[in-house]
DNA sequence: GCAGTTGGTGCTAACGTTAGCACGGAGTAA
DNA sequence: TTACTCCGTGCTAACGTTAGCACCAACTGC
């Protein structure tokens, strides 16, 4: 599959080449003996005694060609274990079957979701999945999408960093893009994404229902547009629940850390006046929370009542059984997959703005109750 | 970054080009109008009056060319938004720099974490991730290895299907790669993976040492060949326990399914004589069997002993926490990635056999006791 | 029997990049 | 002055594939 470096030899000694069996060997062929060499038209060619034209041409099962001849080459293609060169037919202007997926990290698996179903969607459209982890760090993601240009993929789906540099606004100009769930201005208007705030609003607001006044958050940082509209949302509860903004014990932090979910929720805990009632806006925060929670035996929903973010595994057999922000991950996923797709069959011309919002849904469970007290009987 | 397909004009109508502006426009460009126009070396040469070798050497750094030509080219690079086209780049015998993962599934946390690591270590060193998802299927295995192959990616890292194709294999054998957990002779010798035998029998034998005598044994299929190697361990345990081997009472199917997690335990559970204690031979198997366990309210360790396999986030809250098997993921991925990378830096003179055999710790935790009792006083 | 059509194939150029060779000018030694 | 070296650059071919055009033989219709 790769190029061996071997010394290269003019075309022109191809000629002094000798049957041996039954294929030819050239000069090339000698220096290489035993080494992966790479089969191409050519050595089919040669071998049939027709030109190249043919045999790529029967290869593309063009109808100038004879069934005969056909049948012939792929049987030699097949036999020889001739596999087509992307990087050639690119060259003469078809397009990559690559699609790239710039996330900040695969392990948080919201992300490895969004992964499996793009590729699932894909692999039957014939194209490949690239995947480039972030690391929410600027840097990192202009490497990466410098790279994916030089491979020329054909289509990018990308979760932004909070501020992408101004080469990768460039560069993303020059490919079919999507951003998903964080949405920058300067990278297009095509987005799929979950309403953020709605989502936020609903979880806070039932904790108002419930009678909370002490309501703390556990958030992205605003710089981040998922995490500006979480905390939008969640003051937005707060206000139509007749509590001051800022009544809120906001922490805003690095979303993908679960450590810092760890520390934000003993530092929420420890003063006086700690919140009876905690919103999550992000999984991997969530996950450092259940974690802590669960070690210092905080009574749940007795102490403090908690609403997470997304529904992993473990989080309906956490402690009483998590209350949490459901999101449509699956749906996105396929979403993204059917536009790109499409975006990539079509020609560009429908490249207007789109923009698809999925809702989040609160799924209840035993983690929320009235402050203090028993869980209230359950409706679901 | 796609090209478009716009009509061709052939090179000669390039010189009937006019200056506009500061750039000279020639008639491809002008049919082109707003469309992203992909720059070549060629466009930089003609902007600033040089050669397309000057302009290649340049960029390459190549020291037969003046500081102050580079410089030139350099700045109008950057103006233009050049990036080099590393499908011309591997036409001329350069490799890629893409290295392909094959898994059966991103979502299992397990894959997630490797792919985490590979890419990594190998952004570092200037090379991309390509994801391709078997779903446990050689027929869609062997369709990705096509892709692959055609892509001309620079190194496998696979976790093999039970039985490739003969094609896949073929395949393989033109590229170098890396086995990964399973190991399929035909596939060659380089492997790394877990001590299948040595963890589960450790597993099993914690159980028969709290004096269980009726222990099921529930995971993956023999085909593959950590099934097989892991139902071998808890069968060397109940041996070395004294118990008849066929006194597990095991269950084996799809690893990958956590819906027969959780129809396998209830069949277990239901019979007469039902088992004492629950060994788990996949990740997912165990995700199934801790929902169903949760969901019936069966007591563990009390009516059950549980050890499941892996360390997942929620493992540890999960009832009186999970005594299972921990992997070194971590470890194993970055070794795969070194491995790799070392091979595709150096000649390929290095082939030899290679095996790494990663050992997997029990983490002990409450849901084990002996039969019917209460859990000991733990020793961590 | 001859012009015209059709079916099957070959030749050639082109895609963007790079490496080998050639070339011209400036500088240096005899 | 002549011969030589060295520096910087240009020309050209090649990588594997595909598309346009040309070509030849066999057939068709008159």
């Amino acid at each position: 599959m790769i190029k061996p470096d071997a010394p290269i030899h003019p075309t022109t000694e191809r000629d002094e080449s000798a049957i041996v069996g039954k294929r030819k060997v050239t000069a090339r062929d000698q220096s290489l003996e035993g080494a992966p060499y790479v089969i191409t038209t050519r050595d089919i060619a040669e071998r049939l005694g027709v030109s190249v034209s043919t045999v790529g041409r029967a290869l593309a099962d063009d109808p100038r060609i004879s069934e005969e001849t056909k049948f012939r080459v792929r049987q030699a293609a097949s036999e020889m274990g001739y596999v087509g060169n992307r990087a050639a037919r690119m060259m003469r202007g078809a397009s990559s079957n690559v699609v790239a997926l710039v996330i900040p990290d695969i392990r948080n698996s919201f992300y490895s979701t969004i992964a499996h179903e793009l590729s699932k969607n894909m692999e039957a459209e014939g194209f490949q999945l690239m995947l480039s982890e972030t690391d929410d760090d600027r840097m990192v993601e202009l490497r990466h999408l410098r790279e994916l240009s030089a491979n020329r993929v054909a289509g990018v789906i990308i979760v932004p960093t909070a501020r992408p540099h101004a080469d990768s606004v460039k560069l993303l100009r020059t490919v079919p893009h999507l951003q998903l769930l964080r949405r920058h201005p300067s990278l297009g208007s095509q987005w799929f994404g979950v309403d953020d705030h709605e989502a936020l609003r609903q979880a806070t607001a039932h904790l108002v229902t419930l009678g909370h006044t002490r309501i703390a958050y556990l958030g992205g940082p605003e710089e981040l547009p998922t995490g500006a509209e979480r905390l939008r949302g969640f003051r937005s509860a707060l206000r139509e629940g007749g509590l001051p903004d800022d009544a809120g014990y906001t922490e805003l932090g690095p979303p993908s850390s679960v450590e810092h979910g760890r520390d934000a929720v003993r530092r929420l805990l420890q003063g006086r006046d700690a919140p009876t009632a905690l919103v999550l806006g992000s999984i991997q925060l969530t996950l450092g929370v259940l974690e802590e929670l669960s070690e210092q035996g905080v009574k749940v929903p007795g102490e403090l009542s908690v609403v997470g973010f997304g529904d992993e595994p473990g989080f309906s057999w956490w402690g009483p059984g998590l209350t949490t922000i459901g999101l449509p991950i699956q749906e996105m996923a396929t979403g993204c997959a059917l536009w790109l797709m499409r975006r990539l069959k079509t020609k560009p011309s429908n490249d207007g703005p789109y923009t698809s919002v999925s809702p989040g849904s609160l799924i209840l469970r035993g983690s929320t109750a009235p402050p203090g007290g028993r869980a209230p009987s359950r409706s679901d």
